[in-house]
DNA sequence: CGGCTTCGTGTAAGCGGTTGCGGCAGCACG
DNA sequence: CGTGCTGCCGCAACCGCTTACACGAAGCCG
């Protein structure tokens, strides 16, 4: 039915052994015995069947990429600059959508990836500790992108410089009763981290952060919505808000858009993300670079797999820039305006 | 090393083909036995090795998921709907991104599928013929999303219709002067059907489409932000605008801004999509349920897969509604706002 | 010129399952 | 009691490729 390597050994007058070194470039092998078996291949056009092949090697040249989404800017951003790497060294992308941890089940079937690829690349799954120390016993070559592992090659960004950034930006122009919207009540380490940053902000201006100025947008917009509703319902709202993504931030625009609120003239408002459509919304933020983050950790991943060891340092942090744009104008001004 | 088939016979006191049989539910086991072979798999927490499997079998449990982007809203909410049904089948996905048919060098290797994956889900490539029949020759079970091809199941919206009722909308409105932004010169199929049913609409109602109120805006934010400046640039500007998509009409928002033209009082605005942040940027849209057709093609090919040729039926079209927001206002309105 | 690399190639043993076929009970039926 | 099923299960032949090892032919040295 489908020809095998056998077909192309008989038509190049070589045993099969040959073909295989031949079609892969492997050394001792003449070239212009190389070459004629490339042709007989091409002409047959034979493709190796990727099962034997990986039942024979033991190399599937399959990465998986676990994340909880794929439908999210963040994450398919991310996971369009890992496709990109791969592509490049010919390796296939097998996805795992695993879902919000905080809710899901948990880490997909570790068992699954046994066998099936040679690395994994696992993005921001929230301090899953047993789930990812449980996925690691695999022995695969593994890279993170937004969670520190010993061990681990991982790329973050430096989520406390980030929450710092934006919040003492907002304390710049003059705010001192800045909200802040947070993922979930119990937070992932990168989300403390930029909690952290925020307070750190906070009090190196001597300002103290109110809990009460505290709400939970679950990184989502229509959560972002309700915390920023839950907040203009303090009996103190805030004058500057703080959230810690994009989404939630938009989500945030949306409900002073229903208060008639006008962000940037009535209240202020920056995050971290540097999310495509935060331009559209005149939105400040924090902007990561987040495709090359992908394409970092495939890197390394890459790296590992092939035994490169000291290719990619084991942690990776990438540079994070303010970008000033309307929702945060100085206090003066938005007076002015108003 | 890692424990094999072979081990577990030996441990449940059968031979492989038993465990082989047991494991995966297959007839002529003794219910005993296959509960003894089961409670030992476990217990040695053994797992078929893919490769193996594939090889002997000639089925991958895969498919692959072809796509022009992944990082953009439309596609990346495909694939997440595609996930979901072939995770609770239990089959992997994998991804090929193969960028913007029109500039890129075209489809993936379909020598590539080969033997690597059951079935193959291609989204809403162009109309990319030589390509497309090329990758139909591999004999591999397809479904499309997007494109219509016979023979194949495929799940699209009623494009024309989609153009037809977003313009319709605009004209209802009292609009005349009804500026487009299209995809691209070259129309793929999708694309053509919306200028048609922009086209119908306009005609319906007694108008003629000015071609000069036709501008590119290749399906990006970027695009669609160039080609409303261009419309705008225009002697006689429109006073309402149909962009073939949500990020193209996102783009034009942007324009606007930087004009100082508001939308919905100014110049109206719908295009096609029901993208998330639709709402937030007060867009009136025509929503099509990506997700849902994500799942719908992969329903379809998995039942392909199957042999459950009738499952599915070869072409579905899913609806699309109208959602009105306040980019689209009566004229009377605008005018009295403004 | 003999022994030793170095090259190029072939032989064949796996890799770990799947599955057609055949065997062997146990049972119903005539 | 013989015959023919039916239900379980084992045997063993693949699936198509990779790779350790062996082997012959050159090329090199002393």
């Amino acid at each position: 039915m489908s020809i095998t390597i056998r077909d192309v050994a008989q038509a190049a007058g070589v045993s099969t052994a040959t073909v295989s070194r031949a079609l892969r470039g492997l050394p001792h092998v003449d070239p212009e015995t190389r070459e004629r078996v490339r042709r007989v291949a091409a002409e047959l056009d034979y493709v190796v069947s990727p099962s034997a092949s990986r039942l024979a090697s033991g190399r599937t040249g399959t990465v998986a990429v676990i994340t909880p989404f794929i439908d999210r800017w963040f994450f398919s951003t991310v996971l369009s600059g890992i496709s990109d790497v791969l592509q490049e060294s010919d390796v296939d992308l097998l996805v795992y959508e695993v879902g919000d941890p905080a809710t899901s089940p948990g880490l997909p079937a570790e068992r699954r990836l046994r066998g099936r690829v040679d690395g994994v690349i696992v993005v921001t799954l929230p301090t899953d500790a047993p789930a990812i120390a449980d996925m690691l016993e695999i022995g695969l070559p593994t890279s993170f992108i937004g969670v520190r592992w010993p061990g681990v090659p991982s790329v973050c960004i430096d989520d406390a410089a980030a929450g710092r950034m934006a919040t003492q930006h907002l304390i710049n122009l003059g705010h001192e009763r800045i909200g802040i919207i947070s993922g979930r009540p119990q937070a992932s380490t990168s989300q403390a981290s930029r909690a952290l940053g925020y307070v750190t902000a906070m009090e190196g201006a001597g300002l103290t952060p109110d809990p009460s100025l505290e709400a939970y947008g679950y990184f989502t917009v229509a959560g972002g919505e309700s915390a920023m509703t839950s907040l203009l319902s303090q009996p103190k709202p805030p004058t500057a808000v703080f959230a810690m993504s994009d989404d939630m931030a938009f989500g945030a625009i949306r409900s002073l858009q229903r208060h008639g609120i006008r962000p940037g003239a009535d209240i202020a408002i920056a995050s971290i993300d540097g999310h495509e459509l935060a331009e559209l919304l005149d939105l400040t933020t924090v902007g990561q670079p987040v495709a090359q983050m992908g394409r970092m950790a495939a890197d390394a991943l890459l790296g590992r797999m092939l035994g490169r060891e000291a290719t990619a340092p084991e942690e990776m942090t990438v540079p994070t820039t303010l970008v000033v744009r309307g929702s945060t104008v100085p206090v003066e001004r938005a007076a002015a305006t108003s």
